[in-house]
DNA sequence: GCCCAGGGAATCG
DNA sequence: CGATTCCATGGG
């Protein structure tokens, strides 16, 4: 991995990796975007400035050991996406998708937070979703430099429906303590998730309440780095009728989660161009 | 199989 | 403006 330091800034080319299509693509609820090309969020107990600007990447504030043993993995900066991009291209339909959202990176998240947070993303929307992972934070969460960490499982596994309900997440708050509750007393083993194939692992999450294929397939993808999982939406089966009624090409399974991110992207884009 | 849960955002009329 | 629709999962 490449850098420069300049002052206390980390600065890296920004070669297929656009900030506002991987942090605001509905991968991670706890980025911000503060300014133009400029994001604020706190992920693996870290807050977090970065930028962009003239084909750079800026990691603001940040020491070169934070960068190198938090940032360069959540970020995935050793993952070559331009190989990977041209395999998938192969494919027309994932040629012109590319297009749109080529610069979409594949977060590697914290397993237990992307759990709990794509519980609570089941049935809503981005911005609510947010908002109770940013309440869940704030009320149950380490107070840390710039903001709260994301709770523990640990901090969560005792805790009642009522003293979830400042969250106002309805009927999620039973399943967000259910799965604390299975990552504190290790019901469920992240490492055995981390060293299983996509199939089994999905079904061993799936055994957390409130945790169904859909759920199961975000949180291996974003939070296992299962790049093979595929979750379905109700986008990306319209894009499936539309474009791949016998499945995705056979090349592109192995890296169906990229597949899926540009394709949902690009099939929200176009939607939006017609209007 | 069908409806509902709990809520806010998006879209519609 | 108010009304309606959307959304993923489990339980009755």
């Amino acid at each position: 991995m490449n850098y420069e330091i300049s002052k206390k800034n980390i600065i890296i080319d920004a070669k297929d990796f656009d900030l506002e299509q991987t942090l605001d693509c509905g991968q991670a609820f706890r980025w911000e975007k503060v300014g133009n090309n400029v994001f604020e969020g706190i992920a693996k107990g870290r807050f977090l400035r970065i930028s962009s600007k003239d084909g750079k990447i800026i990691f603001h504030n940040t020491s070169l050991q934070d960068f190198e043993q938090i940032w360069i993995e959540y970020f995935d900066l050793d993952t070559d996406y331009c190989a990977i991009k041209q395999k998938l291209c192969a494919d027309k339909t994932l040629s012109v998708a590319c297009d749109y959202a080529g610069g979409i990176r594949i977060l590697r998240q914290d397993a237990w937070e992307t759990v709990c947070s794509f519980i609570i993303s089941q049935n809503n929307n981005i911005p609510r979703i947010k908002g109770i992972i940013a309440r869940l934070c704030e009320n149950f969460g380490q107070k840390i430099d710039g903001g709260y960490a994301f709770p523990t499982a640990q901090a969560l596994c005792d805790k009642s429906i009522e003293d979830l309900a400042p969250l106002r997440a309805g009927f999620r708050a039973k399943y967000i303590i259910d799965t604390a509750q299975k990552f504190a007393d290790n019901q469920i083993v992240c490492d055995e998730i981390l060293s299983s194939e996509l199939e089994l692992a999905r079904n061993i999450l799936m055994k957390i309440k409130g945790v169904g294929p859909k759920v199961a397939d975000c949180a291996l993808l974003f939070g296992f780095y299962k790049l093979d999982a595929f979750p379905k939406d109700v986008w990306i089966k319209r894009v499936m009728e539309k474009y791949y009624p016998d499945g995705l090409p056979e090349f592109a399974v192995e890296y169906g989660g990229i597949a899926q991110q540009y394709l949902f992207h690009y099939e929200r884009m176009v939607g939006k161009d017609e209007k």
